[in-house]
DNA sequence: CGGCATCCGCAATGATACTG
DNA sequence: CAGTATCATTGCGGATGCCG
């Protein structure tokens, strides 16, 4: 314990700095439905409808805000064929492939660990908890 | 592409679910203040008040809420010492060291990739996009 | 010092309706 | 089908004040 002797800002990377890009795109592929997106994306093309289905309680609005979001932070690739009705779909670029391994690695043990965290919260007697 | 032909619920364990708790500990470890937090205990023991210092921004409120979940998470260890004025001491348990190391190494990846991220954006004329 | 209780503003999210 | 626009709601997150 007992850290750095000095008083620096604290921490590599500015990952602690308010307005730091790399916080949102943090944010955004740890989001409520990003990282659905991506555990979605990691089994291939998907078309929006797929994706909402496959998905299930996300809604048009948020899907559609969390694949531009994505999209625009290179992790997402959408190819829109001009032909009607519309037809759109998603896919991961090799970039998304390398997040989306690391925040499915993420959920992956979590998932693993469930029963190690339940037990411990029994033990304690602790609720899951709140926070968001 | 073109993925399952069967309408199965899809994907393994059932991070799509709802009411998934481990969506629910994933929320914690990567929510705003839970990231700063994780990193910040990786260099070892510190009091309430040092974490607030070194992560800067966060209130006292959500720097509660944030160690409350991840103590009933088992992945923070609280231990308060009988005396006054209050001493609390903050560590990561042995699993939180392990989620620690992957939130930080999405983090890692990310930062290390926001050259390529930022260059894509420029080439598309997107903006660095909504979504929270 | 290390909290908890309360109040409140605002952003995030959701439901619905409409468009190309 | 694949969105956009609008409105209603939720709940995060900050500020303040009190307590052990």
């Amino acid at each position: 314990m007992t850290m750095s002797t000095s008083d620096e800002p604290l921490l590599r990377g500015d990952l602690f700095a308010e307005a730091c890009p790399s916080r949102e795109v943090l944010r955004h592929v740890t989001s409520r439905w990003g990282v659905l997106v991506l555990v979605a994306l990691r089994r291939g093309t998907h078309r929006f409808s797929d994706l909402r289905r496959v998905i299930g309680g996300v809604s048009e609005k948020m899907l559609a805000q969390t694949l531009q979001a994505l999209e625009a932070d290179a992790i997402v690739l959408r190819v829109a064929h001009p032909v009607v009705p519309p037809h759109v779909e998603y896919s991961l670029t090799p970039l998304g492939r390398e997040v989306a391994e690391r925040v499915q690695d993420l959920a992956d043990w979590i998932e693993g660990s469930m029963p190690v965290i339940e037990q411990a919260r029994r033990k304690s007697g602790a609720q899951p908890a709140r926070l968001g």
